[in-house]
DNA sequence: TATGAATGAGTATTCATTCAT
DNA sequence: TATGAATGAATACTCATTCAT
């Protein structure tokens, strides 16, 4: 067997390895709680010793961050998949987008909730290093760009594209934590079809910025 | 002096010590955020032992919850106020409920931290105990009861009223996440302006739920 | 009982307690050695918790910096007792503070040890806190502060005093390592002989620095 | 090729991968002190993981044993070399030695912790074995044995030559220790200097012992 | 009602050493 | 001979809570 092989595969085993501990990770702090899933919980899930996690990540926190970085990763393929699906019509493309960031997270809860401990500075004191929170934070809005790009293409600015973009995720995000934490039941209400009604009163198109605001309830 | 009246004082003395503490609660957390705001730190601050606060609370959780209660109180006051003040037109009261209730939580980020660490059971194991959160659930439906009642004034029938008003509460949550997690700044936009065009794009009246979905971009 | 006597007899029992801490430290740490003197092997032998410690003292650091302290009290009073016991011969005051010295550390090897230990930093990668090194060596000095002054008065001036100050403290000191570690019987030598040989050939007088240095063997 | 020049090359292999791995320890422990030294930061400097020290060496103490062992190799070198160029002169082949060995120490700060760490019994539980101390002690002791050899030139009975080795060595170590930890700045004193000094102090030849005793300070 | 002492389980991380491959 | 993975016990320190006084 050469030398190359013997690597490949050891790296393979290693991957396997981390892999095994990212999902125990997410068992435990799905199932207790970002505040439970301490080191020794992540290892006992794992079936290793505390110490051992050591040798496959430095940290805790880098455990976390693989574990938000594998989140996004999939978060984008999803997005990425629903848009195109979705034809060449931008707003088809925007709501594919913005239902698919929704339906993600809504049926991974532990993943929003990891995403914003994490970028909330959950591990303070030390904190997620900024070159990673950098890096996260790029991955996390490039998940979202196709709902920017089909409001640029259905005429936004580049302002305006911007903010309709925070707009839907802001929309997404609060209906969601309305969701997980049970409080919509108040309300009687379907997050998913609050999202999609949110979705249809977007402008068919947008104006310049003088000729917004004026047609609303408040 | 009567027994009675020994009673009431000692009542209002400890009503008192209750408050004191619950006031330095609210410091040390606004201070030092959720984790660092430890039993030691909060009697400290109130210029008691640690264990004198288990006198007037069973629980770090009580004490939790007691400040989510007044914070709430609050919030319903800032928003009875706002629509008070914004006289009669239903679209107008609608407004106001809803940016008060943005605005209370965009200038106290910390109790907005705090009710969804209680909601979502960040006390586990044990978890907010359930009447307490039923209580605790209501008075927060109540301080958005006037966006509903609102939209109920616009033509809504129930379960729109119930709707709409889950629905700007999300708006305004996610938006205040991301205002408050700093993500918002991905994407230049501001969160304020945000919730105010939300609002714009409100239906001026309600429809028969048949009538709906039809007008948007996606 | 007046609040005074509660406070003082509280204060009393509080050290007592400290006291009680630092007596098993030393006792694990000069069984052990200070490598092995965790806060947790102190707790033990004290009878306490390793938590319970963290009450009475705020560090291992401020375990050990206490022990050097009274360590260092129990020789300045050793040392001053000698030379108080000596009679104003400034020799026989010299030699009295020299051999006090001598015989404090031959006594006490654990002490000795300690000294070194912290002084040099063995706590890093804190370290002793800059101003309790400091406050810690000025009470070294004064300690031996009875043999710069004998010298002085044997004609010595400034300069000439404190070094013979250090070279009494090394002398000793070096003898003193030899003999707690062992080495000395290699040379089947009395450490306590040696340093009073040493303390034989000291100059009867001190003089101008030029007639220094000609009579020795070297 | 026959198996004993198999066997004398493979041996050479091993010695040279154990001066590499020697070496590397040095080098990591004199960067980052005794206490920094691990087996990992020593098997990385020297190219090695972990594990693989264990087919070379059986210990941490071992390696340092051996560190120690050639430290002494050093340390007995430096010393000879001092004394063979001092001419016949008996109190110059003295002075000679006994600055070499302070000079040496002086010089290498690391080598002197090393010593006192191993010698201490800085390894607990296990300690230094028994045989291994002994062979170390005696090229401690060979290393010191020109300055005894010279006091035995210069009159001094057998016991006098011993205690007189003792005491310089005592005297070196003693200003070596006060120098390398800082403490002689307290006096604002040359160690080198005061090493000088008792040199000088030291009688031109050695009397009888009952005339010791009797000219000095003390 | 309050204090001060104490508990006990918890935290993340490090280390020398072992062992299957 | 070497690797890489794993162990198990260790480290200092923190926390909510309890309880005798």
């Amino acid at each position: 067997m050469s030398e190359d092989a013997k690597t490949g595969r050891q790296d393979a085993v290693n991957d396997l390895r981390r892999q095994l501990i990212l999902d125990a990770a997410r068992r435990v702090f799905e199932a207790e709680g970002l505040e439970g899933a301490g080191m020794r919980a992540i290892a006992r899930e794992a079936g290793y010793t505390a110490g051992a996690i050591y040798f496959h990540f430095e940290n805790k926190e880098a455990i976390y961050a693989a574990l938000l970085g594998q989140s996004l990763d999939r978060l984008t393929a999803a997005v990425e998949a629903a848009v195109a699906g979705a034809g060449a019509d931008p707003a088809a493309r925007l709501r594919a987008a913005a239902m698919a960031f929704f339906d993600f997270y809504a049926e991974a809860p532990g993943d929003l909730e990891l995403g914003f401990y994490l970028f909330r500075g959950g591990l303070r004191p030390r904190g997620l290093a900024p070159d990673l929170d950098a890096a996260l934070n790029a991955r996390l809005a490039g998940a979202l760009a196709p709902v920017g790009e089909a409001a640029a293409a259905l005429g936004a600015d580049d302002a305006a594209a911007r903010a309709a973009t925070a707009d839907a995720f802001g929309h997404a995000v609060g209906l969601l934590m309305l969701h997980h934490t049970g409080r919509i039941r108040l309300y009687r209400a379907d997050p998913r079809a609050l999202m999609e009604g949110y979705l249809d009163r977007l402008p068919a198109r947008w104006q310049p910025p003088s000729s917004q605001g004026s047609q609303g309830a408040g």
